[in-house]
DNA sequence: TCATTATTTAGCTTGATCGTTAATTAACGC
DNA sequence: GCGTTAATTAACGATCAAGCTAAATAATGA
C-alpha cells in the first residue's frame, strides 16, 4: 500500500467503488463478470481494475484464461485506521462506534 | 453530504487531505493560515477549499474579513460508517478494532 | 469615503482521466 | 498447432482537475 490519497483516488470513481463493494460482498470474481455488471467495454473495466490494483485495493490471480479479482484487506484497514485515528472528530457525544458494533451483534 | 465517491475524490489530493487533517488537529482556522502552510497561491487554496466545501467535508463561517474553516463531523462519519459496514473484510481474524480502541484507552 | 486586508472568481494553460475501437498477449481444448 | 475465449495494452479524442496571474468582492478602520 502507498499513501491514503492514492487509495481515496481509486475509490473516487463510481465504477471502481461499485467493483470494490461487489468484491467485498461476493468474494473473488473474474474480470469478465465485472465487465458484464458495468455498462462499459472490457478495456475500460480493465483500466479501472489496474487503477485499483496499483492503489493496492485489489489483487488478481490467474485461473485458466480468466483473472480472478478480490479485495485486499490491508487497503481497507488503512482507511479504517485513518478514521479511527481521528475518531474524536466524528464521534461527537454519543458513542456511534459502540452503536454500530452493537448493531452487528444483532445480525 | 452526497455520495461517498465525492468524499473520496475530495480527499484524493495531498493538499486537501493535509488541510482536513490540520483542521481536525487544530480546529477552526482562517483560509489565509492554510495558504501560508501550503506552498501555493491563495487562489489555488481557495479552489481546494471549495472542493472540500462542496463535498461536505468542511464548512466556513465569516469572521470579519476572514473566513474560518472547520471540518464537518458528518462527512468523517460517513467514511467511518462505510468502513464499519465492511468490517468483516479488513478485520480478518484478530480484532484490530478492539486493539485500536484499547490503544486509545492508554493515552 | 477611501485605502487596506482577506478571500474568491475569471480566464488561461498544462496534464491527467475516462471512454471508445483495434490490436496484442495468454491459456485452454481439440 | 489452431481456433476460441479472456483479458490487457495501444492509440485516439473529449472532458476534467490543478496550477498560475489578474481582477473582483467584502468587511474593517482611519
Amino acid at each position: 500500500m502507498q499513501d491514503l490519497t492514492q487509495t481515496f483516488s481509486a475509490l473516487s470513481d463510481a465504477t471502481r467503488l461499485a467493483v470494490v463493494e461487489r468484491l467485498m460482498a461476493e468474494g473473488e470474481l473474474p474480470a469478465g463478470n465485472l465487465v458484464a455488471a458495468a455498462e462499459m467495454s472490457a478495456p475500460a473495466m480493465s483500466r479501472h481494475l489496474k487503477v485499483l490494483r496499483e492503489a493496492g485495493l485489489v489483487q488478481s490471480r490467474v485461473d485458466g484464461t480468466r483473472r480472478l479479482y478480490s479485495v485486499r484487506a490491508e487497503a481497507l484497514q488503512a482507511i479504517a485506521d485513518w478514521t479511527l485515528d481521528h475518531r474524536a472528530f466524528w464521534q461527537a457525544g454519543l458513542d456511534r462506534l459502540e452503536a454500530h458494533l452493537a448493531l452487528d451483534e444483532k445480525e
